[in-house]
DNA sequence: CACAAAGGTAAGTGGGCGCTTAGATTTGGC
DNA sequence: GCCAAATCTAAGCGCCCACTTACCTTTGTG
């Protein structure tokens, strides 16, 4: 192990930390295909080359993006779930971190929802598990409170594929300059999520 | 074996639709930028020059899968909420109308619903005119259940914009293989919206 | 001070892109 | 039977793509 040059690392993490950045916005608005990686050096005010001198590919740009992108909401979901409350406050809990997030982040949310298919077949299993297990934190709180008799739903699988599918689409038509905040609407889909789910009053 | 005459313009038809056909596809699968006008031509059976006798350009393709689908489901949703019945029935009929078409069409739906970026802004321009259209239909139908009594919600516009949403993002997780049809899915949502607007029962 | 390691770039490389052109073939009205 | 119009393609044009190579610069350590 040889010691670290800091100040030279931290020149490097900062032009690494700039290219996925960009990346990130330049994939949210024009896609994937659409962006060049000369689009993505200067949007990050470097040579197309060092896009290379950090990251391996384009598609290893997408690729960390989207481990990071699903790696917080799954936490974070996880987190607002795991609480000794009632179904409905975990439920409440769990789609108003879901929006905030795909509200606020709601360009990296795009990025990781829409642009999976740019992803090689291994990078995309992997992303697949991720969201599998984001899908399964949901369905489990749901169940939990069908089963508990707190909510009353003909199909919780549906239910819960739509709660995570309002915060996804959210992150499509949510723009920054219109009149509903992150907050407004995760007060908003935490009230509709329990109507949803039919927890009882 | 014996060649079916057919007359110059039926076979010109034929090749224009075959052309928009192929290019939805490819669009859904790849995204407008993932495809090129050779993918297109190979899967509709003619040479690369070929998209050039029915179309001007390879967005002129998507400006008319785009136009095509939107008025489809403009008029779907319109003809479904036009009727005599009550709020809660009309709501019910536009939702079910609208993930009918996403869950069958999902190949279009994915297309003229995460594509649009690389309209020009003059065609995306008259595109997002239908949306507004499209917006305005569902959004009127839940107003009109909350000025009569029939629905309790606190926000009749976000409502509205919840259960477009839920129709739009069926279409990037919907998967013809697997166990949910889209009769059941139009069932399901169907109920699920008179729980989103507080329709009485 | 020597020098290895890392950051960074100028200048490509081969290849695929959207689209055009020139012309062959087929058709149908007269 | 003639020819205008339509369908369709082989060939190719100029451009931009993802990525590489060869090399220079900056940094920190022994």
């Amino acid at each position: 192990m040889s010691e670290v040059r800091t100040s030279t690392q931290a020149r490097g993490d900062r032009s690494r930390a700039r290219l996925l950045d960009a990346a990130v916005q330049a994939f949210s608005a024009k896609g994937f295909h659409g962006t060049s990686t000369r689009d993505i050096a200067t949007a990050a005010g470097l040579s197309p080359a060092a896009v290379y001198v950090h990251h391996r590919s384009k598609e290893e740009l997408l690729h960390a993006i989207a481990v990071r992108g699903h790696t917080v909401i799954l936490g974070a979901i996880t987190e607002a779930t795991r609480s000794e409350a009632t179904p409905a406050e975990r439920v409440a809990a769990a789609v108003r971190t879901y929006v905030l997030f795909h509200a606020r982040s709601h360009t990296t949310a795009r990025v990781i929802n829409y642009e999976l298919a740019a992803l090689t077949e291994e990078h995309f299993r992997e992303i697949a598990g991720l969201r599998r297990a984001i899908d399964t934190v949901m369905r489990e709180v749901v169940e939990e409170g069908v089963r508990s008799g707190d909510f009353d739903t003909p199909d919780p699988a549906k239910a819960a594929t739509a709660l995570l599918s309002l915060g996804i689409d959210l992150a499509r038509w949510y723009r920054d300059d219109g009149s509903w905040t992150p907050d407004s609407l995760a007060d908003f889909y935490a009230d509709l999520a329990l109507r949803v789910v039919g927890a009882r009053p």
